[in-house]
Parts: C-alpha cells; sequence; structure tokens
DNA sequence: AATAATATGGCAACAATTTATCAAGTCTCA
DNA sequence: TGAGACTTGATAAATTGTTGCCATATTATT
C-alpha cells in the first residue's frame, strides 16, 4: 500500500504538504493540492487509520457493548447507533456482555484496551460505583437504558417507570382488576422501574398490588410461558396479563393458545419495547413502544457533540415509551 | 496511561525483555518474568494496540458487512461471527451495506481502509467480478451465504435451492399442487436458489410452474402481504403459499388472518431461514431451518485458520437446510 | 520596487510498539 | 574449570502518520 512519502514523492512535493492536504487545516495553493490529490488517486493512496490512530491519539471508534448481539432489541438500538457514527467517518467495535458481571467488565475492558474515543454500553450487571469508577478513566462513557444520577450527562434514557405504568393504566381503563404480571430480572433497572410503575398504576386505581400474581421471568420467551403457566397451575383467577418485555409476552400468547385460551377475550395480554414482530403475532400484541432505534442515534450524536466536537447537534437525554394499542388486550366481557 | 517504557524502568529489565514477556516467543526466567507482571499489574499497563498494530502490521480486527444491522436473520449471523472470534481475542467492525451497490463498495472500501486482517461479506448487490478482483488485494475476503467458484476456498454457504427444494417437496407430499410462490428479489443469489429449488420439487412431482402464481417481494414482512394480496385479488386458485423467507411468510400470515382465512385449513404456508419468532407466531411457522449462527461461527473459525495461524480447526464450507414441520401448513383438506 | 502576506520545504520530534542483532553476562554439567 | 547453552541488555531500524518550527520562495498589495 502507498504511503505518504510516495504521494509527495510523485506529486514533487513535501511530506508536510501531503500532510497539510490531507488535513485541510493550512492553506495549499489549489494547483499544489491538485497535484497531492491526482498523485493520491494515482496510487490508489488510502491513508493508513492506524498510523493516524497512532500518531492523532483518536482511532475513530466508538465501542459498544450491548447484552447480546441477536435478539431484536439490540438489532435495532445498534442499527441507530451505527448509522449515525457510520455517516460520521466512525466505525463501532462490538462486543457482549451477556447480562453477566464479570463478562461486561471484561468487554470493557476489551473496547478501553483497544483505544476506543468512546464506550456506549448498555450494561445491567455491572454496579453503579463501577461506572462512576469507570468514568474517571480517560475514556468518555455513555449508559444507555441506564440512568446514574452522578452520570447523568452521559445516559440516555427510557422513562420505564411511565412505560409499565401506561402499560398497566390502558388495562385497567378496559375494566381489568384481577392482573397478573411477569416481570423482568429485578437486577436489571429497566425490569425494576417497569415493575414500580405497574404498582403506581394500581395504586393510582385502587387496586391492591398481589404478591401471588406475580413472577419474576428472564426476558425471553420461556420466561413467558412459565410465569402463565405458573399462574395457570396455581390456579390464580386473572382476566389480563402485563408482561415487561415483548419476548415473555409472546411466549405467554403461545403457551395461552396452547391451552385453549381464546385471545384476547379469554385473557388480555399486553408487552413491552414494541418489537418489530410484534404486529406479526397473531393476535398483534398490544405493547409500549420503547424508542430504542432513536435512543441509539442520540447516543451517537452525543458522542458526536462530546467527543468529536460537532457543536451543533441537538441532545435528547430522556425518552418516552407510548402505548401501542393492537388486538392481543380488549376491554373486560363479563 | 503506562508505555511499555515505564514497564522496564519498574521492573528494572531491558525494554527488549518486556516485549520478551509479552510475546512468549523467547524464553525468560521466571524471576524476570514476574518482576515484568508485577510492573505491569503494578502501573494497570495494556499494550497499546494500535502502536501494536502498527509495529506488527495486524490490527487483529475483523471486518464484517451485513445488510442491515436489525433484523433477526443478521443478528444471529453475527452473533455466530463475534463469539467465535471475541474468545480469540480478536473483535469485529460491523458496518452495513443496505444490498445497494455502491454503499456495499463504500462499506468494504471503509473496513479495508480500517487495516482490518480479512473481512467478512454478505453482500447481495456487487458482482462476482468486484469480489474476484478485491480477492486478489491484500485483504484477505470471506463471503457468507454467497457462492463464487473461483473463490470457493474462502465461501460458506447455504444449498438454498436444496432447501428451496425440500419446502415445496414438503408441501407437494402434503398434497398440494396449486402453490403459490412468493420469491425474494432475484438479484440476491439465495433468492434465485429457493426459487430454483422450488422449481426443481415442482418439476419431479409433475406440476408445472405457473407464472401468474409468482410474486417477487421485498424479504420484509410488507412484501408477504402485498404478494397474497396480488394473488387473492386476482383471483387465483391456490391452497398452499411458499415464501423465500419467514419475514414476507409472517406477513403473508397476518394478511390471510385479516381476510378471513383460516390457517392452515385455508391456506398452508411455509417460510425460510428459521428466524428466531417463527415458532411463536400464531400458527406456528413451518419453515426451512438456515444455521445461520453455526455459518457465522464456521466464518469466524476460517478466518482463524487462514488469517490467524490457528491450525487445527476443522472447516466445513456446506450446510444444509433442514425442514422445520409446524403448524402453518397441513395436508390438503378437500 | 518595497513590503507584506502567503505558500512551501525541510527537518525533527513524537506516538508505542515489533523485530533483529550482537555482545556480554550467567548458569549448567561434565 | 571450561564449553556450551541460556538469558539479558543495549541499540537501532522500522511501521506510517501528525505536528510544529523556521527558513525560504513565491505571490499580492500599495
Amino acid at each position: 500500500m502507498a504511503t505518504i512519502y510516495q504521494v509527495s514523492e510523485l506529486a514533487g512535493v513535501s511530506l508536510a504538504t501531503v500532510s497539510r492536504v490531507m488535513n485541510k487545516n493550512t492553506r495549499v495553493s489549489d494547483k499544489t493540492k491538485q497535484k497531492v490529490l491526482d498523485a493520491m488517486a494515482q496510487l490508489g493512496y488510502k491513508p493508513n487509520s492506524i498510523a493516524q490512530s497512532l500518531a492523532s491519539n483518536c482511532t475513530n471508534s466508538v465501542g459498544i457493548l450491548v447484552s447480546e448481539l441477536h435478539g431484536p432489541f439490540f438489532a435495532q438500538m445498534m442499527a441507530g447507533i451505527e448509522s449515525e457514527l457510520r455517516a460520521a467517518g466512525k466505525h463501532v467495535i462490538i462486543t457482549t456482555g451477556h447480562s453477566e458481571e464479570d463478562k461486561e467488565q471484561e468487554g470493557i475492558e476489551f473496547l478501553i484496551s483497544r483505544r476506543c474515543d468512546a464506550i456506549i454500553l448498555h450494561v445491567e450487571a455491572v454496579s453503579d460505583d463501577y461506572l462512576i469508577k469507570l468514568s474517571q478513566g480517560s475514556t468518555p462513557v455513555y449508559l444507555m437504558s441506564r440512568y446514574v444520577e452522578q452520570l447523568k450527562d452521559n445516559c440516555i434514557s427510557l422513562d420505564n417507570q411511565l412505560g409499565g405504568y401506561l402499560a398497566t393504566k390502558s388495562i385497567l381503563d378496559q375494566g381489568h382488576t384481577q392482573i397478573a404480571y411477569i416481570a423482568g430480572p429485578q437486577f436489571k433497572a429497566d425490569a425494576f422501574n417497569r415493575l414500580e410503575g405497574h404498582k403506581q398504576a394500581l395504586t393510582e386505581a385502587g387496586v391492591k398490588f398481589d404478591p401471588t400474581l406475580y413472577y419474576i421471568g428472564d426476558f425471553n420467551e420461556t420466561g413467558g410461558s412459565k410465569g402463565l403457566k405458573h399462574f395457570i397451575d396455581e390456579k390464580l383467577s386473572f382476566t389480563a396479563l402485563v408482561c415487561a418485555n415483548d419476548e415473555m409476552a409472546s411466549g405467554a400468547m403461545k403457551y395461552a393458545r396452547e391451552h385453549g385460551y381464546n385471545l384476547p377475550n379469554d385473557l388480555s395480554i399486553i408487552g413491552f419495547d414494541n418489537v418489530i414482530f410484534a404486529n406479526y403475532l397473531y393476535p398483534t400484541l398490544t405493547t409500549i413502544d420503547n424508542p430504542v432505534a432513536k435512543m441509539g442515534e442520540m447516543a451517537a450524536k452525543l458522542v458526536l457533540k462530546d467527543v468529536y466536537q460537532n457543536k451543533n447537534l441537538v441532545i435528547n437525554r430522556f425518552f418516552e415509551p407510548t402505548l401501542m394499542q393492537r388486538d392481543s388486550s380488549a376491554p373486560l366481557t363479563v
């Protein structure tokens, strides 16, 4: 591959001039500039980004850590981040943490050792203290879907409690009062906050939270089917089921159908996230829209603004979920 | 951040010795080694991977180009690649091509300019000739789900024709003869080959391919619903619908249900890919399993073997799809 | 034409490592 | 005790850029 030396030689200019042409910070006459550009084209010169990184101490790469690479939720998030950064000539280095503390930490170390200019994390297992300490290091840290007071300027977060509230309120508004709830793992902040919102809506409506109609799932399909099975096996009485995410809702829907339930007449089900396939389930899944792709874009914009001095970007750190009323939930019929 | 100089100073050994400890190619006495390791630990030294890359001409990064970041298909593929590479201390740089020729080329250039040690491509719009020329460059190129004869050693491919054949055969075996087909964009090799398999199965069964029962979709949900709408609007008679992927099948299923079809009694539907949510649709989607995660792992292994001299890895370049019989297709009832 | 402004050259230092070489020192074992 | 093997030091060159400095050359302005 051609180097800057070969370009300078072919163009008959000095090394410094080639650099000036590339970095656009000093004036270069049009004539000279053209000579250099021609030489570059002729040699097929591409600056070696590794050498640039070493010399300029800027790798133009942003590390991303997500829980899993598969799964529609993270896919949308990454798509949002990547498209925004890519347009700015930055690239993403992606790794996974599997919601386990040691793997998340290992992934973070990995990204830092790669000298990413910033890292965007969707971490669940690692503690707030760890994150605060991490932020004191030299690599800027941004958090997705997690709010840490001390790092609030670097958090892009969703009002999960509001989402949980909206979900349950929509069910209450349809006349249901016997409401089962399948939560996500409670160490995950969003799962916890969604449950808080659920309780808030119940309280507001004067309905008591029934601990027997509460099950902690794993955020996967199986969590939903197991949860519903549990409620049915216990012969509990309920007319609606609120799930803390769409995967669990789809698992529950499948289990319900297989056990003779007519949805939504026999049971109203509501999910959370508005994952792509929610609209293709049968019945179409009522859910809470989680604007995760937009949040991903915003995280990228925040990095572009803070780290890459892209001044005039407007940042919004808080996103609100909205209800997507579809066919899996319906007014209570007596 | 600490450098190798500081480590050598603190450990009281020479620079060369520190390098020897890190690169394990020359013997170093245990005592000296320990001194160096202690110094590293004390300083929190992490080798600067950028400088390593420049000096060793190896970036330990593998570029991946997929069509889209969202979508369950690519998610599984990337998950397969990433987990395998990550375990070997390599990382992935991901970008997207959106199935458009110029964007795919731009993405490839981008990855190469980043000096990836290898690139794994899932490209659809770019020509075979381009890929052949690309392979003559200095960056090794690997292709996912695309077979190019001249690059066969670098292709990880699925027998899409067999898959198409299996899908249609399973429908024929259930007694259907009026079979509609929603294809994917025909410039995509896998879409083309699936159709070939479809025709092969028809021919074998003595059923004529009916061009009026043929629609080209876009591989998204809307392609499926539009395709089925087209067939219905044309008042065509058919008892089964074969779709070239699961997204289109799910779109078709939704459209069918909304128009009063009782699935699978009124219409058998089969998809392709066995995407995660296929099993959560209603009825559960009969489909062709596409072992894309395994193929991703294998692509990673191939890179590890070829590029990173990881000798004893067993490589399998060809994968076979299998039928997943579920509830969306059923024997023809007269 | 003199002065000022701009453009360019040439050089050197620097970024953090790898790799190679040679010499010198230390140890082992017969 | 001495030969040979092993270990380490010291140094240098290479990787491909960036950045800054100052001197010189070229062009523009008045």
